[in-house]
DNA sequence: AATGAATGAGAGTTCATTCAT
DNA sequence: TATGAATGAACTCTCATTCAT
């Protein structure tokens, strides 16, 4: 019984370690870029390991897009601890997004790579995970509109899942402006000041949610 | 006289073949996975004519976004003669984008697909092309940043230019989850009502950028 | 226990088997012109096999010319020890090549193909490897030029590193023009007698390096 | 009757004009790299031009040679007036020859790169007129060859046409040594003074080719 | 469970040559 | 005669995946 937990245990180590693995090529080279082989090598197993624990490249992909996602639970989770109102919710919901995506530079795109493949991948337990993280995930801010229109703190004319889809949505965008700041500044006409973007968004995106000072007047 | 002259207007019309031909095949396929062969037989010619044309595939996709900004500056001109004050040119740029986004489904994510990619791209005349397109379109938008800040409709406190960067960064991350809807509902815990999703936008996004009506009783 | 070393032995000697391949392929239709799909097909593998084995087309080159001078060196090696003077082993020498050249028949021409390219080639193991085996057969024509100088056999007013390059060099000037006869013949107004040139290369090569018979009657 | 002579005239430039431009490029880049567009370039004339005047790239390339033997022909032709005996006559040769490589560095490569093609060639007029000045040229070897064995400064125990392609053979394959020093220097296990090796090649190919001192010891 | 050698289907790009004008 | 746009076969090298051991 004992034997096979331990089993059980070092499977679970194993795969942790492609994972890490994966994580650092990935974010690295680019998901296109990176080869199994550097996956292999960093995780310091052969190539056909790697295709023991995940059926395939995308599969990997899930996996740490999984993972990145529960790490942005858990942040936001903690933050959530101290809000005293809807609207201060969506603020620390806005802040621990940005803080994530700063905090792991380059993995929004990474995590987001599965944009502009073919739909056709199966079911993996990994593309599962990620579904369910998600799911974790937009349930808290969905929370925090309901909470909010509830406190009188966020309008009630909008639809809550939405908003979240449309926090979630216009974080990544700017994001993915910000990360490839090379490629925008190359194409862009004047100086952009990247760390003022995202005040700005933060400002302008709790405003437009926020009820408004005299609603009777609209 | 006129040989040169027809010449000359073949050969520009041969380049629109094959653009026509490059972004059908990079749409469908999307631009990694396509191939230059698919191209050259979309646009029935050789696979070396394309590159009597374009240098690389590269700066293909360059003329296709190129191409597909100028697009977006028209519409948006015309729009914008019969808008009346700063604000309402705004709700005609959110407008634009969206409905250029809509009327050319998947080209955001085409015309954006540089983004990842290594930096070194070369300064073809493609590329140059494209910058100049962005240069315009982001003038625009500025200038209707500026008009509602001097005609009292849009928030003084905030930055023409990073508002013009706010608006295009999160609309384009809107379009991103839209346009890979089918990524989306597989991973999202609930059905996803992608048509209010933009509406809920626009006005959210707006609403935090016009004048608040009754500053005092903030 | 013997597994590794079964490993390590298949492992050389299907690297053997792919230099076999190449060098038959490049012999037969010239360097440039080969393909490395027929190298491949040759070799009974995958061209995918090929680059697990070597890392470039030039690569393949470097091992194929390191055999042939390493198999040289052996021939060269077997012949110095029935020598009784310096200017019979350079006779040796002159002797050795021309076997060599012609029991491999066309091989100078692959082994020196290098000529005329690029010298961006990368330090590979095959390259460090060819370099050594040219440094091992410089080597022992360089002591028998000192050998001979020493006993007398060999005029003392030259340079041994310079005369083993000069051996080497009109030999192989030689052996171009003889490997080509074909080429040379196409565009000669006589006939030309190939096998007297070697003979007489030979004679005319020793006796300017032989120490002249009566020195005081010059 | 003038107009067809100004017309042949004027063809007879254009095609001057064309061997020039490819010789340029040719020389600069090696046959292979360089491609008939930079010739076209070169020449200020478009491809399909250069096709009209010439066969193939291989029959431009006969062209250069063809000049290029011209050339040396004249060089030797200059220099033999001056000579008083048959072995001052080959020291001309000699002379002419590494005067004619230095004064065309990398000439000699391209002239020789024909050394490794397919035969298959077709008799085109370039050709002959290469094959034809080879024969010139050897034929001004032997003629000096003759008349040393005559005036008793060559030894008479030599063949003059095959003396004559050793001349030739030797100072080529000297000479591709020369030419590709980099190469060389990389492989070699020791600093090759590539000056005296020119000296040391005339002093032995001289002394192996004149009448030996004291014959009757012989 | 773990290995890593083997696969093979392309990928983007080049360029000598042709041919309609 | 001169053009230059068009061709298309061929090139080297890559890499996700498989499978015998």
């Amino acid at each position: 019984m004992g034997v096979s937990e331990r089993r059980e245990r070092e499977k679970a180590k194993r795969r942790a370690t492609i994972v890490d693995a994966a994580e650092q090529v990935f974010v690295r080279d680019g998901f296109d870029a990176a080869t199994m082989d550097q996956v292999a090598a960093e995780a310091e197993i052969s190539k056909g390991t790697v295709y023991l624990y995940f059926e395939s490249k995308g599969d990997l992909r899930s996996a740490i897009a999984e993972r990145w996602v529960a790490r942005l639970v858990d942040r936001l989770g903690e933050k959530l601890g101290s809000c005293d109102s809807g609207i201060e919710g969506l603020e620390a919901v806005v802040q621990s997004m940005y803080e994530h995506f700063e905090h792991n530079p380059r993995h929004c795109q990474m995590a987001l790579s599965w944009l502009g493949t073919e739909v056709e991948q199966d079911e993996t337990p990994a593309l599962a995970a990620h579904k369910k993280r998600i799911g974790e995930l937009v349930a808290m801010v969905v929370d925090q509109i309901v909470r909010g229109q509830d406190d009188g703190t966020v309008r009630p004319d909008v639809d809550p899942p939405i908003v979240a889809m449309n926090i979630w949505a216009t974080t990544l965008g700017l994001q993915l402006v910000i990360q490839n700041r090379a490629h925008v500044e190359k194409r862009a006409p004047f100086p952009v000041r990247f760390d003022v973007m995202v005040s700005t968004h933060q400002r302008v995106l709790l405003d437009g949610l926020r009820t408004r000072p005299s609603e009777d007047a609209a």
